[in-house]
DNA sequence: CCCCAACCGTA
DNA sequence: GTACGGTTGGGGG
């Protein structure tokens, strides 16, 4: 080292402290270990390597360490033994990385220091001291106090964490003595977190003022009696030998005997491949990609690097101990516990065992949240862009926002924006906690007077919509800021009908239903007062209720903001809370592979629509009602009386009190049924009453509930009609439609499936529809392994009349329907969990029989049975079952001791699997759709799901090839993660409406 | 105005 | 026998 170098000497120990509580909570995803202080850590390496001279530093290093603490018993404790005791074990979430900090130091090419006896900041004043005396420059990066003793004009200290230099005048500023002074000052103040006792009612205020009169420690103790205040006065001689013992336990060693020479810390270039395979290891994706970008290497080339990593019972003294000198901000906050660790060892053995698993992890921060209290008074409103700004600098910080939009519609196609909100997390002061703050961007809020057409004036005081979304643009963009929502589908859409593209996002709700799925709804109020124990303002609360009610920009702005800030609020403590669970419950590559991705992917379906005919259904709703009523007229006159056909009690009243027909079954309210079921048999029997009522259901079904509804569903803009798919309502993991529902449109009946006439490809464009053929059995044959199954489906027989040749032993060729619609009965009723009741009910066969065909079906299929009670006893222990993807379903109730209740989960729980690999098989398939079709150069654009089906529209001239492309992709969804022992096979046909596509 | 039961459309 | 959502009638407040 030479006079005009530069040596940077990084406090170690003192920055994963700070990091750790500054940064929310970051897990490795792949096994859930704690990473966020060792991100904090590399990413502030990388830039002072890289990019100091752009820093507050403003130069760039010759010479660079780092240095950690080694052990918690230096010589200070010969000197006075309380030092330092009374301190809390670190945090757990703490513990697995202060020896990742080295490895990462290792990784970065850099000396790693460390000495017995002697704290970091011993280590760091000896080396300071020594580059001074050549007369090189030194940058000290940490921001603790008892390092500005060092400072002088060439020693110089910077806050990375605030990007800001701590020189000479920083210190008189923030202490009122310049740096030679604070070994004084500290020695009269003392530091109850370290346990230097100092002179008692002493702070930083009278010890500046007494410094500033006197010069020294020395000259006021001996000149002590000059003071004037009497207390202060004799508190002073009193405590003479405390401050003089506390000035040695807070003066640093500048002669440490150290073991690298200055010489050894020369920077030297990265070792690419190196440091990417700890990055990798770590799973840092944005920091491997600069740092491969930066050094030229090829980072798919590089295998993770083998990571030693301490969970907890095993960590080694000097990893635990490291931590405690630099615990100040921690244990400041931090009630402190009895037991004061004593050995190098001891806060190993303070630790649970076993507290650093995942699981453990997990429990720990629920339990840490659970209750925790919510501050609701702090939300504060942003209404000026440079406030905006800090917050917006803020999530770029921490990594991760919680956001939450407030619109004007529970529709996100016609939603306008009024405003957003922010939350913003650091690690808490307090293990496992965490430290929220929240604030709502109000931006369209209008005044209550408004003119006779319902709009209000702007109220004053909203930053513009088209600023604050310039403004916040870039940041939900950034795939590195994790944003966290509930429910992200409909803000994702709501931001890119606004020219927000959000990428990098977790949603809180589907975590909680990849998790949960079957244990309740996944709701904001649900979850929140589930793991917060805090029971959210209610929307209704905000916007009032029926008549009264009004839309979101009409709600004034303070009421708002304690509303939405407190949704993204609670948002992000649901994410502290449900993402380590992902890990612990091994849950994690579901969330990430079939919920996730498909937010954008159903979105950009919702927001498309379908172009939907309203002359057609016009037309048919005329002849709904033609025939609807001819019927209801004939119907009044064999019933003798006026009375209304849809009104199931009165229907009731009139067949079997007034007519006195056998009344076939009651429902459980002791109303006659009037079922389908029960009013086909009455005509079967000849009677023409129930008949006509049966026809005249049908007909009055389609026109409201189709015809007559489907138009007002028609977007203004768009002209076309916009499902809205839910991703976390049922228990299987299929998808759910919604307003209008277009995965129950018609098709069994002819007159039905004219309802689908109306749903038509735009000019110049086909619907191409894509089914899977038996998704279901299939399914059912690769899980139960049914050999018969697998060859049908391999040789492409038709699997219900295999099945009934197999049951009753009819050849295939020639086999009468009957026998054929009996097995198939059968094959639907083995995937619904099947009973001789219900087979009964379906077949109108007496129970008996129903139960002899299964006992048959059993016997020829007993591969079948034995997937049913395996599942069934799988349930019955874990509470849940699995679809071949991983995916959860729970039936806590298949322990009930009620027998019909349990019997019910039963049945669900064996067509759980079934049912729900098959919605996960086309979830892939949705989820590759875009890429493949981009990859053929397709310009296909897919609309529409019905559970085993996708509906695309596409150019005329692509037809044939997307069909082949779609086809492909279906087939193969279930590949690579599972190998299918039944092929899977898809239908496809292009058509210009969905009735003839289909 | 809200909720539930009954009924029925889909896979 | 599984999984959904929408419409209607009807009763409650």
């Amino acid at each position: 080292m030479k006079k005009g170098d530069h040596l940077f000497l990084v406090d170690g120990s003192g920055f994963i402290f700070r990091a750790f509580h500054a940064i929310p909570p970051l897990n490795r995803k792949s096994d859930g270990l704690p990473v966020n202080a060792v991100s904090g850590f590399c990413n502030m390496l990388w830039k002072l390597l890289n990019d100091a001279r752009d820093t507050s530093v403003g130069v760039t290093p010759t010479h660079f360490a780092v240095i950690f603490d080694y052990s918690s018993k230096t010589f200070r404790n010969e000197l006075y033994d309380k030092y330092k005791a009374h301190r809390p074990p670190p945090p757990a979430d703490l513990i697995p990385q202060f020896g990742l900090i080295r490895e990462a130091t290792k990784a970065f090419n850099l000396p790693c220091i460390e000495k017995e006896g002697y704290e970091a900041d011993d280590l760091i004043a000896t080396y300071a001291r020594q580059a001074e005396a050549i007369g090189a420059d030194v940058t000290i990066i940490s921001s603790d106090k008892d390092l500005m003793q060092l400072v002088t004009a060439n020693v110089h200290m910077y806050d990375a964490m605030k990007d800001k230099q701590i020189s000479i005048p920083e210190v008189i500023e923030k202490w009122g003595v310049p740096p030679e002074k604070m070994i004084d000052m500290q020695a009269m103040t003392g530091d109850s977190t370290d346990n230097v006792p100092g002179i008692p009612g002493i702070g930083p205020k009278t010890a500046a003022q007494l410094l500033e009169e006197f010069g020294d420690l020395d000259t006021l103790l001996a000149r002590a009696e000059e003071i004037k205040q009497v207390k202060r006065r004799e508190t002073i001689i009193a405590n003479r030998e405390l401050a003089l013992i506390s000035r040695q336990l807070v003066t640093l060693k500048t002669d440490t005997p150290v073991d690298v020479p200055l010489e050894e810390m020369e920077l030297h270039p990265q070792d690419g491949p190196k440091l990417i395979g700890f990055l990798k290891a770590m799973e840092f994706t944005t920091l491997t990609r600069r740092v491969a970008e930066k050094t030229g290497t090829e980072a798919g080339e590089i295998e993770p690097a083998n990571v030693p990593v301490q969970w907890g019972e095993a960590a080694h003294g000097p990893d635990l101990d490291t931590g405690e000198a630099g615990a100040k901000d921690a244990a400041a906050a931090t009630k402190p516990i009895a037991a004061a660790p004593t050995s190098s060892k001891s806060a190993a053995i303070d630790a649970p065992a076993d507290g650093f698993k995942p699981a453990d992890l997990a429990a720990a921060r629920a339990a840490a949240f659970a209750g925790k209290p919510i501050d609701t008074t702090a939300y504060v409103a942003i209404r000026d862009i440079e406030t905006l700004k800090q917050w917006i600098a803020e999530a770029y910080e921490t990594g991760i926002v919680g956001f939450d939009t407030e619109t004007t519609s529970l529709d996100p196609m016609q939603a306008e924006l009024v405003g957003f909100s922010l939350a913003i997390a650091d690690n808490g002061k307090s293990p496992d906690g965490a430290n929220i703050r929240a604030a709502y961007v109000p931006l369209g809020h209008k005044d209550g007077v408004g003119d006779l057409l319902g709009g209000g004036g702007l109220l004053a005081g909203q930053i513009p919509i088209r600023a604050a979304l310039d403004l916040i643009k870039p940041l939900l963009e950034d795939p590195a800021v994790l944003k966290v929502a509930q429910n992200m589908k409909y803000d994702w859409l709501v931001m890119k009908r606004h020219g927000v593209v959000i990428d990098g996002f977790d949603d809180t709700m589907l975590m909680s239903y990849v998790l949960d799925a079957g244990k309740g709804n996944h709701g904001m109020d649900t979850l929140s007062e589930r793991w917060l124990g805090h029971k959210p303002i209610a929307y209704k609360e905000v916007t009032g209720t029926g008549k009264a009610s009004v839309t979101f920009d009409m709600v004034p702005i303070d009421k708002a903001t304690a509303y939405a800030a407190e949704d993204a609020d609670v948002t992000l403590r649901l994410w502290m809370v449900l993402k380590p669970r992902l890990v612990a419950e091994g849950i994690m590559s579901v969330y990430e592979r079939l919920e996730r991705p498909l937010v954008a992917v159903l979105a950009l379906m919702e927001e498309r629509g379908i172009s939907v005919d309203r002359q057609i259904l016009s037309r048919l709703s005329g002849e709904l009602a033609q025939g609807a009523a001819a019927l209801e007229e004939s119907i009044q006159s064999l019933a003798g009386e006026p009375f209304n056909p849809g009104s199931p009690k009165q229907l009731g009243d009139i067949l079997f009190g007034k007519m006195g027909l056998p009344g076939g079954s009651k429902t459980k309210t002791g109303q006659w049924s009037t079922s389908a079921q029960v009013l086909e048999d009455l005509a079967a029997e000849g009677h023409e009453l129930p008949r006509r009522i049966v026809d005249w259901r049908q007909l009055t079904k389609l026109k409201s509930t189709y015809t007559d509804a489907l138009p007002g569903y028609i977007h203004p803009e768009t002209k076309r009609v916009h499902t809205s798919y839910a991703l976390a309502a049922t228990t299987t993991g299929r998808l759910s439609s919604s307003e209008p529902n277009l995965q129950n449109i018609p098709v069994r009946t002819a007159e039905g499936r004219k309802i689908r006439t109306a749903f038509i490809a735009s000019p110049g464009n086909l619907l191409v529809s894509a089914d899977y053929s038996q998704i279901e059995l299939r399914v059912l044959a690769h899980v139960a392994d049914i050999p018969q199954l697998r060859r049908a489906f391999e040789d492409g027989i038709d699997i219900h009349a295999m099945t009934a040749s197999e049951m009753f032993g009819v050849p295939v060729e020639g086999m009468p329907s009957e026998v054929r619609r009996r097995a198939k009965a059968i094959n639907f009723g083995i995937i619904y969990g099947i009973s001789a009741f219900g087979l009964a009910n379906q077949l109108s066969i007496a129970r008996g029989e129903a139960g002899d065909y299964i006992k048959k079906y059993f016997e020829r299929f007993p591969g079948i049975r034995d997937y049913m009670e395996s599942t069934k006893a799988f349930a019955r222990e874990h509470g849940y079952v699995e679809t071949i993807f991983g995916r959860r379903a729970w039936y806590p109730d298949i322990r009930s001791s009620n027998p019909s209740l349990k019997a019910f989960n039963e049945r669900a729980a064996i067509n759980a699997p079934i049912q729900g690999s098959a919605a996960d098989i086309i979830r892939r398939a949705m989820v590759r759709m875009d890429g493949v079709l981009e990859e053929a150069k397709l310009s296909a654009r897919m609309l529409l799901q019905v559970h085993d089906e996708l509906i695309f529209e596409v150019p005329e001239a692509e037809a044939e090839k997307t069909i082949a492309v779609v086809t492909k992709a279906m087939e193969g969804a279930a590949f690579p993660a599972i190998d299918m022992k039944v092929p899977l096979k898809v239908d496809a046909r292009a058509a210009h409406n969905w009735d003839e596509a289909h």
